[in-house]
DNA sequence: TTAACTTATTGACTTAAGTTAAGAAAAGCG
DNA sequence: CGCTTTTCTTAACTTAAGTCAATAAGTTAA
């Protein structure tokens, strides 16, 4: 099951057998149901997560609507924005699939990095990395159009649309879940009409 | 000049002197008129920066037409996306103002975080920072239409829109020059019909 | 298997952003 | 200072997303 974990970091930097040990000590394993509620708005974050097997989503309300932030599959790192802080969250981790997790706590987590620098430098450099696509996503986003925002997550994470339902893919691509069904529509046609 | 490396900084660590000094000795200023490019597209980045006086501007082109990604002004981090890196860069940075930047590049700063961990502790908790601030700006972005993007800018950064030509701000909010026009008109209207 | 509930689609209508084009205002420069 | 260039505004028109409401399709559980 570490496996997964290594082959992700070793991306970033030569993962050596030591790292490897001190990773697989400072984390734990983790099954959850679909439907598990991970973080919810108000509450305290003493979790952050990787992947294993799944789909968490975050959301929070706005004016009473459920809006999707973020959609979480394997291998990808989860840190909540008040993980660590003493500091209320605003928005629900859901598991929206069977979930298998990799977690971490801020106690033994900065305790260490006190000890292997290494592992605080592969941090840093994973946190600069999720910067980078993260401005390269909003830029996508920004300068896009509705339809071309659905067809940008149908050429890019193509399966969050298969396990996903339709009303938060709409949240997600900062629509209405009418508008999406129209897009998908239109789109159906202008690909017939081009046989 | 240091004064304000430092202030920022110790919003995240404590900065003792001794952090200071590596501070000082890894990075330099330097002055830059208005208009100049400080990074082309196609280009390689060997040098991070951080806002002393005035502003830069992130753009690329898309479809002919120019799109601006972010502005940075006094007290904010500027790491190109392929600082460091063997890849072109896709996007320009151009100081819109007379502009004093402090500077750092990948050689110094690695070596440096070599020899100084608790700079490169600091590192990651800032990129940390950066992340959940982009997460809350993406998810106000998303969760908004045009005129409640400009109202929102307006509230959280009100001289950018004093510093930066429309037509950049337009961009920036994901619209069109004529667009932005008609909010500002209609914000007028409403103001003056609630007297 | 049906009933209850959730999710997705469709239609009619409203609203605002995009487009194109023209002219006004402001900024930059010799 | 006046001329040129850039930036901003306005108008008419098109297009697509939002809204509201009804219905259809799909899911879940008794």
């Amino acid at each position: 099951m570490n496996k997964q974990i290594i082959e992700y970091l070793s991306k970033y930097t030569v993962i050596t057998k030591e790292l490897e040990d001190i990773i697989a000590e400072s984390t734990f394993f983790k099954n959850y149901k679909k439907g598990t509620i991970l973080l919810s708005e108000g509450n305290l974050s003493n979790e952050c997560f990787f992947v294993l097997k799944g789909c968490i989503r975050s959301y929070f309300f706005k004016e009473g609507e459920e809006k999707t932030i973020e959609f979480y599959t394997e291998e990808q790192v989860v840190t909540p924005a008040n993980y660590g802080k003493s500091t209320p969250s605003k928005y629900y981790l859901e598991c929206i699939e069977d979930t298998v997790l990799n977690v971490a706590n801020p106690t033994i987590e900065n305790e260490m990095f006190q000890k292997y620098p290494q592992l605080e430098s592969l941090s840093r450099i994973i946190a600069e990395e999720i910067i980078t696509k993260h401005q390269t996503s909003f830029t996508e986003f920004k300068t896009s159009n509705p339809e071309e925002r659905y067809l940008h997550l149908l050429k890019t994470r193509p399966n969050i649309i298969q396990r996903a339902p339709q009303y938060q893919i709409a949240s997600y691509l900062g629509i209405k879940p009418e508008s999406l069904s129209r897009i998908k529509k239109r789109l159906m046609n202008k690909m017939n009409s081009s046989i």
